[in-house]
DNA sequence: TGTCTATTTCGTCAATTGGCGAAATGGTTC
DNA sequence: GAACCATTTCGCCAATTGACGAAATAGACA
């Protein structure tokens, strides 16, 4: 195989994971996960100032891994992108070897 | 369940994230992830300076998502947490629903 | 020992990101 | 339409990141 993953492509990716690079989007991902929640619940959550948590929800959604509705005064964010959440435990300790051996093969 | 991971292990998460957070370190696993290669290729790979490249595999090495093997003049990166090129993947078109099925199911 | 070669570290600069409070927006209720 | 509520946008500042060339390091070979 000659040639790669076309540019394009992996500016989309990096954005993506861009979006992932913070402990609060991690944990607000973690959060609607669960189902959906208002921006209210969200940054009870987080525990950082309205217009902080609502930044990294833009981030999240321009990143199109979550998605929001306005319903009444409210609007409600869930879960765009259903993979990431157990992906994202296969990370946390890879060169022990034995988490993510575990998770798949001997369960 | 009331308890959510903790911060500590979100914080690790989150490096990952960020280390895959650019388009020329994605390149560069992807270089990597086809055998390992010493440093003077990678260069050529992604076309930036020594100095540029050298950091960025600095941040994957942070990240262990490669590792690194000094051999005679050369160094030799290598891929370190194997599942992530074909996750990547799944990140191209998430909301067209299709590929990820298509690459699990039907493969 | 000195020189060449491969790679990393340093210093610097510009651009991006993260955080906050204040102001703006948009829908609701009176 | 005025007051109100949930949320977003703006303006600012501090911290981090990304890029480069120059200088430093470390191994190989003369």
């Amino acid at each position: 195989m000659r040639g790669w993953t076309n540019r394009r492509v992996l500016e989309r990716r990096a954005t993506v994971f861009r979006a992932l690079g913070h402990a609060d989007r991690l944990r607000l991902l973690e959060a609607v996960a669960g189902g959906e929640r208002c921006v209210c619940d969200l940054v009870d959550e987080v525990g950082s100032s309205w217009s902080t948590v609502s930044r990294h929800l833009l981030v999240l959604k321009e990143a199109e891994l979550v998605a929001d509705e306005k319903r009444g005064l409210q609007v409600f964010y869930r879960l765009a992108l259903p993979g990431v959440p157990s992906f994202m435990e296969g990370l946390d300790a890879p060169r022990k070897g034995a988490a993510v051996e575990r998770r798949r093969g001997r369960g």
